[in-house]
DNA sequence: CGGTTTCTTGATTGGGATCAATAGGAGTGG
DNA sequence: CCACTCCTATTGATCCCAATCAAGAAACCG
């Protein structure tokens, strides 16, 4: 099931909002981001995805592209033709049911975000966002405690509807309580389980 | 592709969060909410559906519902079996086809959300949200101006990521200026351009 | 290096949350 | 049909968290 590989140098677009729609993308090696934009130049990022995962979802509805998808370091895609993989999945059972829960998966992703947009104040979306990370990364094999992150505060900020000041102030606050330490985009998580517990934390009502 | 029909009756479950995952369901008639709960009591409004929409999609990834779907009146969706829709729609592209692109549509329809959540403010949010609800009207050949909502400001502010109160007061602000009458749950729009404009106005940067 | 982007930190502001009180409907039972 | 209750909505007053404005510092990069 593999396609033709692609290279996509940091900070280029592997597609456009408005681009023709003809494939879905496995991140091979890298870091991407995805944000859509608003006529009144406000823009929003809507995910951060890596290797492993699969980009390109969004162009199926209507044939086009409705979000940017930039590389954040130099990285590499699987091309994954999208005719070629329903003709494929109308033949192994097994691809078919896999495709439907990847497609599914993101649906439920979106929901935790909207969760988190929508509920959590700063430092909770900030330490949400920091698991998030975490358990993506040792799911790869790299360090659960310890990790470099691809993206500016700006882009952290957009992600989780927050301005950049605000996740700076946030780290800041993190590092002083003992949570965490930072040195700009290396972070070390230093009490996980203590982290965990500012999600929970009861919120007046 | 019609399965069994199935009548939900007000503020009764067409499937909780943890159920299950065996069918999808096609709204026939009515009106449903999703919302997901956190542990600790906070929950969103993820969405509003209906007739003609789908509900359901969020189980295909674990095989279990993440969310929970409630009817908001006396409703009736149709049941389809998802190991019956898989099957069918290996022999049937078309088919095949157009659930990819339900599927799609879903997630692109949350990255809206996301955006309205995360760069919007209280007003502009009920403006999106009353000018989708129109639009979705129009379509089901009901009124464009004039509709009765089945949610109450609670649950609107839930979904918009605000407080009932901002949105009863983003209503009155809204009828004060003209662009809508309000008599409870039955919404006029008077200005629709006018709304439209409520989006689109520059915000600072 | 020099220039530019990114990050941090401080001071102030403002939009929406919270607290609170009242009013309006809808549903229920007498 | 009306009285009662409960749920929902409106409106006002105050507060607080994050945005904004502003100034440096640090890191990155050609």
């Amino acid at each position: 099931m593999v396609g033709t590989r692609r290279k996509i140098k940091r900070h280029t677009h592997l597609y456009r909002s408005g681009d023709g729609f003809e494939a879905i993308y496995a991140i091979r090696a890298g870091f991407f981001k995805t944000d859509v934009l608003l006529e009144d130049g406000r823009d929003q990022v809507t995910g951060f995805q890596m290797a492993g995962e699969i980009l390109g979802l969004d162009g199926i509805s209507t044939e086009h592209h409705s979000c940017n998808a930039v590389a954040l370091e130099d990285s590499e895609v699987c091309v994954i033709p999208f005719a070629k993989l329903e003709k494929l999945s109308r033949e192994v059972t097994a691809l078919q049911h896999n495709f439907h829960k990847v497609m599914s998966r993101e649906i439920v992703r979106d929901h935790g975000l909207m969760m988190l947009l929508g509920t959590m104040r700063a430092e909770e979306r900030l330490a949400a966002f920091l698991l998030n990370m975490s358990q993506r990364f040792v799911a790869r094999g790299y360090s659960q405690q310890e990790f470099h992150l691809r993206m500016t505060r700006e882009e952290i900020g957009s992600y989780l509807g927050l301005k950049l000041e605000t996740v700076s102030r946030a780290f800041s606050k993190f590092q002083d309580e003992g949570y965490i330490s930072v040195q700009q985009k290396h972070i070390r998580i230093i009490d996980i389980p203590g982290m965990r517990k500012l999600l929970n934390h009861q919120s007046p009502e």
